[in-house]
DNA sequence: AAGAATATCTGCACTCAGTGCAGAATTGCA
DNA sequence: TGCAATTCTGCACTGAGTGCAGATATTCTT
């Protein structure tokens, strides 16, 4: 063996592969059967587990859908830490979107795609998508506080990542009502950081 | 019997009484055991009906603590119906907070003290009010952008609404950390549309 | 390499939320 | 009073999730 890989020991890299083969046998049911219409038992089955040991490996049938680390609060708090002189707080937020858009395969992946239509469509799914979304809103608040202390309070550090998560929401709502958006992630992606850029417009700075 | 009255027919009386019975059943029980502590079974028998009917009056036990008609959308709703030429859309949202706040003994009642306590303890009552919350931001999104079309796209309308509810949950977050706060609903309430206001003085007209 | 220590897996029995159904009880109406 | 429509309720069921204890597998020690 090769004990200079990352995760070593023989356990970490089995648990591994059986986390992925439970998220990928849940996937591909919730394709298959629809969200509701697939029981852990089911999913247990399909990954060769016993029923018992999903628990172990994912505390609820929603946490399936959300990985541990949201990459969007990593590249809001990454483009805040690298923030120039004359950005705008706001300026950050829309370059922390872009950062999402053009690095990470994550948003387009087909558990993203998935995740996204489950929020749309199942209330559960939905509601535990809302919590997360206020967490990353609050953190994403408390270091955009830090970094504009004179500025902003934290109130108005709030007001201000609500509207950016809000014009994000809203300009969701909007592209998915059209048929076949899902289609083409990128573009979609593309036309959705313009929306929000433009609902922003007021608050960034000119010289961008 | 009195066929003038508003809900007059024996039975629509009856089943409000035993609706009430229902919420006045669960709310002591939560106070005293927690909301987990207690379940449906607990409160059918101190409402003294089966606890199969207590799923032909609330679909969820969530359902229990969230009125179906939301006093703060109404409120948003008709302070835009009632606009005034020099409103600007940040105005009239600032207005329908004061309007609650004034008016509706709702928000102040022994039950929407309870919510907001187990909003901030009990995932699943999280999720759902989040979610009603959603549903009243996209609402008056709607509203606001059908009263200002000139001025506002459908994604800009929900950036603004994303702002103001944004700073409403970041002024809650913040009020909420000092202990005690609870104790004093209608002062918390003061505090909280100031600091909204503070917070969206950029977007408020200067003429107010 | 053997065995002890430790972590993981799994079946079993359980609680609780929520649903479908069918019959009993209640109310409305003629 | 008697018939129709609603509402109530028990029963049996599914599915999520938990606690426990024994079986299995991995790691560490000597």
């Amino acid at each position: 063996m090769l004990p200079t890989m990352a995760d070593s020991s023989l356990r970490e890299r089995k648990r591994e592969r059986t986390r992925q083969a439970i998220v990928d046998a849940a996937v591909d049911l919730f394709e298959r059967h629809g969200y509701e219409g697939t029981t852990i038992a089911d999913i247990a089955e399909a990954a060769e587990i016993g029923t018992r040991t999903f628990f172990s490996y994912f505390a609820s049938k929603e946490e399936l859908l959300f990985p541990e680390s949201d990459a969007r609060v990593a590249a809001a708090v990454s483009a805040i830490a690298a923030r120039k002189p004359g950005d705008s707080p706001a300026d950050l937020l829309v370059q922390a979107l872009s950062d999402v858009n053009e690095h990470s395969t994550e948003m387009a992946s087909p558990t993203a795609l998935l995740r996204m239509r489950l929020m749309q469509t199942v209330p559960a799914v939905r509601g535990r998508g809302l919590q997360i979304q206020l967490d990353a809103q609050l953190e994403i608040a408390r270091h955009l506080q830090a970094a504009f202390p004179d500025d902003l309070d934290a109130v108005q550090a709030s007001a201000l990542v609500g509207a950016f998560l809000g014009a994000v929401m809203g300009a969701l709502q909007v592209l998915l009502e059209e048929p076949g958006a899902l289609d083409d992630p990128r573009k979609l992606q593309r036309r959705m950081r313009d929306a929000v850029a433009a609902a922003l417009r007021p608050w960034l700075s000119a010289a961008r």
